[in-house]
DNA sequence: AAAAAAATACCTATAAATAGGTATTTTTTA
DNA sequence: TAAAAAATACCTATTTATAGGTATTTTTTT
């Protein structure tokens, strides 16, 4: 049996995740936390085998929290569980003790295999996740036009507005955009805003 | 000459506000930080009169980093600049110490009042924020509906996703769409999304 | 029971974003 | 210098969202 808490700001996706673990008869959800803090206290009170948690989370985020939980309890696996793909994350996670990455728009089969792998001692890093070598410092995902774009697109701006901060046709910001999208693999103003506005965030 | 110190993990943001505080004479920026722990580091290194802080920032939280620093130094004075009209959020700060509360939204010069009737030892809270009477417990801007489909809407779905989810036309759904764009005074779907994105988070 | 608020739903029209295609020029890297 | 990557730009078409209007039914509050 796997004990496991889970530490995430969005309860829904919390019951979502439990929903999902509870046909698994050797894992068994024990605790929820909402934020870092309540994780850590969790993580005393109940001694589980492996934590779940999100990165960015109110009150202390889930790489300070991981970092503590590996101090107190090094023998607990960590399963980071982040919105994005975005490499200083992982690298951080890492550092901090963390045995496996999560995306969070992978299914829920990733995540099974991601609890099963990193309970039997290995480590698992999602396949979604785009990774250069080991060695390079920081694999660069987004060009800089299109990190530029990005950033507008995060402040609000329309393709037609930003087109215009940027002296170039509309026809070119929408063609970044298109390629943006396909790169971070995901389709609608939704999750490309959210990439937009957490990537500042989720590290 | 106020000395203050800004916190803001949006660079750009905290660029936008230097460059328009620089012409008053009477206020200096002598800081900037981009989370809550560095925050407090300036503060420990800086002691500045006042600190302007994002609430919702990684590591620790604006809140948090508010009640360290009223309780090193109560006679700094503190302003909350945040992105929405959130009531808990103004609740949490004025506990914590706060003696202002400003939107992101809101006008430099709004910005630029709170800090002066802030340094004459005035409280100023945003004029654009809906405030109830200061009995009531939450204001509830938004129904019941409303905040399930800003939910929703949060989720990435669709109008029509939405419509579907809640056994109700898309027309309805419009509607509601509308009208919580109305009442959360924001045009377009990037600040709706920020509104349900960090409406989470921001407290 | 009457009034107010919330939820329902449709109409028209425009603006914005997505998805597919192709293609040229510029810049960077090997 | 040749190849690869990035930036530029247009075409078509569909879907989604915004913005204005109106209007009925249901629920809640007074």
């Amino acid at each position: 049996m796997i004990r496991i808490v889970i530490a995430e700001d969005h309860q829904a996706l919390i019951d979502g995740v439990k929903l999902s673990l509870e046909y698994e008869k050797e894992i068994k959800v024990i605790g929820e936390a909402n934020d870092g803090e309540m994780l850590i206290d969790l993580v005393v009170k109940l001694k589980p085998d492996m934590v779940i948690t999100d990165i960015r989370m109110p009150k202390c985020d889930g790489i300070t929290a991981t970092q503590k939980i590996k101090e107190l309890y090094p023998e607990v696996k960590v399963i980071a569980f982040s919105m994005f793909d975005q490499r200083e994350a992982i690298t951080q996670m890492k550092a901090a003790g963390a045995s496996g990455y999560v995306m969070k728009n992978s299914s829920l089969k990733t995540l099974l295999s991601a609890i099963f792998s990193v309970n039997e001692g290995k480590h698992f890093f999602d396949d979604k996740i785009i990774i250069g070598d080991e060695n390079s410092e920081e694999k660069i995902i987004l060009s800089r036009r299109e990190k530029e774009i990005l950033g507008l697109i995060g402040q609000g701006k329309t393709s037609y507005e930003i087109a215009e901060v940027l002296f170039i046709s509309k026809s070119t910001v929408d063609t970044h955009r298109r390629n943006i999208l396909r790169k971070i693999n995901v389709h609608g103003k939704t999750d490309l805003l959210r990439f937009a506005i957490e990537r500042k965030y989720d590290f």
